[in-house]
DNA sequence: GGGTTAAATTTGCATTTCGCAAGTAATATT
DNA sequence: AATATTACTTGCGAAATGCAAATTTAACCC
């Protein structure tokens, strides 16, 4: 019950954003499923920076409380379970590409090409809808 | 010793952004400048959804340090301190304007206007400029 | 220049959340 | 039936949060 639960409502549209997602943990899950193929509770556990699995655990169900992500048993394990994006949370893609443009920009370790920044400033629906179809076909 | 201060360190550009501003009220006080004229820790009290004095502080020192605000004092009014966007702050722009966007859409209770919204999706960086000149003559 | 007020923190403490390690449940594999 | 995978849940100490009250720092007033 911890994480981004705590409503705010007062109507700012930032507050609401962070109501959701603004935690250290919500946005790297769906950075992982848009950005890294991730798709079951071990890939995040993986492709994290260390998630615990209570929280990861957390966060999962509060995104599909929040109809961010969708959960499925996958068809061909039948023990494990599919995590994906909804319309909803494939729409948060643009800001995190603004995320990745402003940290290529202040931090010098950041591990991300330049072309792909450069072409998030020329060309963010083309980026955004590719990533859509990427994603479309789980 | 609170907040955003845990460093991931994995050079991931989104959780560079995180470690930046990724707690629940760091980019309330950056909205609060950039969207609400708010200039002084009084103002931040007021403006902002019920943040606590010590959090406000340390979250105004962890800015500061981050180079994404300004402190200096108030030359009309010598007891009080002003705080500013620097240039990093300023980019955070279009983070905030893809969150309001986003929030704008799948919010009911989001008080903004369409036409900003509209706006947002056609002149970003007309309205990045704005800001940043109105902000400029402080 | 001493006393009062304004503004910005700091401190103390109860509550909540986090993070780690270990344990459990359900399905699949052999 | 026994073992292995995968997805969680639980328990507990540590850290962050939120609230109220106290403290600092620098005007302002006489």
């Amino acid at each position: 019950m911890p994480g981004p639960g705590k409503k705010r409502r007062t109507g700012c549209p930032i507050a609401f954003g962070l109501d959701t997602f603004g935690d250290r943990w919500t946005l790297l899950i769906i950075r992982d499923i848009l950005l890294r193929d991730c798709k079951t509770y071990g890939d995040f556990l993986e492709a994290g920076e260390g998630i615990a699995t209570n929280i990861l655990a957390d966060r999962l169900k509060q995104l599909e409380q929040f109809g961010i992500i969708t959960k499925s048993r996958d068809p061909k394990n039948r023990r494990r379970y599919l995590y994906r994006l909804t319309e909803k949370g494939l729409d948060l893609t643009p800001v995190l590409l603004e995320m990745v443009r402003w940290s290529f920009k202040y931090d010098p370790d950041t591990i991300e090409g330049r072309a792909f920044v450069k072409r998030i400033e020329r060309d963010r629906d083309g980026i955004a809808g590719e990533l859509r179809a990427r994603l479309a076909g789980n």
